[in-house]
DNA sequence: TCAAAAGTGTTAACCCTACACCCATGC
DNA sequence: GCATGGGTGTAGGGTTAACACTTTTGA
């Protein structure tokens, strides 16, 4: 992967498409926690969401899909464009700055980094037990955060945030990608545990397992769970292999 | 407004964000059809849908509403980004070359207009009835089409018309936009065929009746209808003002 | 008088909620 | 046994579809 503050990179050759970049949201599902990958920039205390840049060559959501792949070690994951970041002052050059100083790079005045950017957010649904959090060129963490007590991000990534769970939400029932956050096979109480976390009220137990059946998309497994002081839960499937459509 | 391609605008001092664009499906309701506003580029057969791009100290999203009220003469209309186009080969230079031949001017190669665009997708619900349709400065003519038979559009503009539709489908009932798209006062039958012609099917019309009325969102005002050889009609108002956020 | 469009009432089907009850399991 | 968690049956309420009926108006 080509460097974006390495020397070589100069103003108008870098490679990449100019004022434009990539912001995920890459979500988890972990003890009954919703979580989120950040970056840390190395010896600051400046947390953002995990992105990048467009290849001249490159298609806008295969961008994306890199810069996911390369977060979290994986591949074809559920991935979505909710929404393209364009206000005039959302970009902040002086804690660009002072991540590129934190390199090792003092930035000429107007390096193409600490110019105005617009910003294309989407959002991934992960397993959170496959993924491999791995720091980009800039940081040195690559961290799983509790969505419910975030550190402050840099720029508007909150916001981002916001409206990536905003759109979450939204979509859950909808196109029923809540699967996603979960491993191959899980229980009906993992599943609504998933859907009362995401939506944050809680559901009614035998409406909830009706209608999930109902849909006619969860496969029973016919292994049970070993488990603990109770009848052993089913384990389901979700049908159809887990999209990873950008849609 | 600066014209990207008098003589004075050159490569990297054009005062637009560089590689980005903006483009609009601006929506009608007319004679039970949805129209479109499409441009058609001087002495070209090309059709286009309205666009623009984003000057360096405007917001994203204020440069979609300038597009739109410089297209359409109204100010606060419903607007929408719904989708971020991006992809590697969807830019036609030979296109853009034979616009700009046409306009006069013979670009150089790399010209900033002939490189590769993203585009940011917005769509736009007006009041047919108030518009008056206004060429931009490359093209000759800015007319509606019906949605049902448009001519053949340049790059993927047939694409970014679908997606704005399939998006429109899903915010209709959602999001209770459709009233946008009709005058300040309108019959229950015009709110049904206008939901019909949207969604592509008939409904019944007793359950639409009292589905829009349950909604609390509608105001029977106490005129009537002048018209044939039927019982007039009440006409209804939409209670909250029409919203034009961009969200 | 009739046809056409608009408004409203009635009934039945459907879905979801809430509650209840049974099953399995380890202490 | 009994507490705990999981699965399923059943009654009630709300929503919607389907049909019927009435009202208004010009031909």
């Amino acid at each position: 992967m080509s460097d974006p503050v390495s020397p070589e990179a100069h103003a108008d050759a870098t490679g990449f498409l100019p004022g434009l970049a990539i912001d995920t949201v890459i979500v988890g599902f972990h003890e009954d926690q919703l979580k989120i990958l950040l970056l840390e920039y190395r010896n600051t205390n400046l947390f953002a969401l995990p992105g990048g840049f467009v290849r001249e060559d490159e298609n806008l959501n295969d961008a994306a899909r890199r810069v996911l792949s390369e977060r979290t070690g994986l591949q074809d994951i559920y991935l979505e464009q909710f929404y393209t970041f364009g206000d005039r002052n959302r970009y902040d050059a002086e804690a660009m700055r002072t991540i590129m100083r934190n390199n090792g790079t003092e930035p000429e005045e107007n390096h193409w980094l600490l110019r105005r950017f617009v910003s294309v957010g989407y959002y991934a649904l992960v397993d959170f037990t496959q993924v491999t959090p791995r720091p980009d060129a800039l940081s040195d963490r690559c961290e799983w955060y509790d969505l419910a007590q975030l550190p402050p991000l840099m720029q508007d990534h909150t916001q981002i945030v916001e409206k990536a769970l905003e759109t979450l939400r939204e979509n859950l029932d909808r196109k029923l990608i809540g699967f996603n956050l979960l491993p191959d096979t899980f229980t009906m109480g993992d599943l609504q545990r998933l859907y009362e976390t995401v939506m944050g009220q809680s559901l009614h137990r035998p409406s909830f397992q009706r209608k999930m059946l109902g849909l006619g998309i969860l496969e029973r497994v016919a292994k049970k769970w070993t488990g603990g002081a109770h009848k052993a839960p089913y384990l389901y499937r979700f049908v159809s292999g887990k999209p990873s459509e950008v849609a």
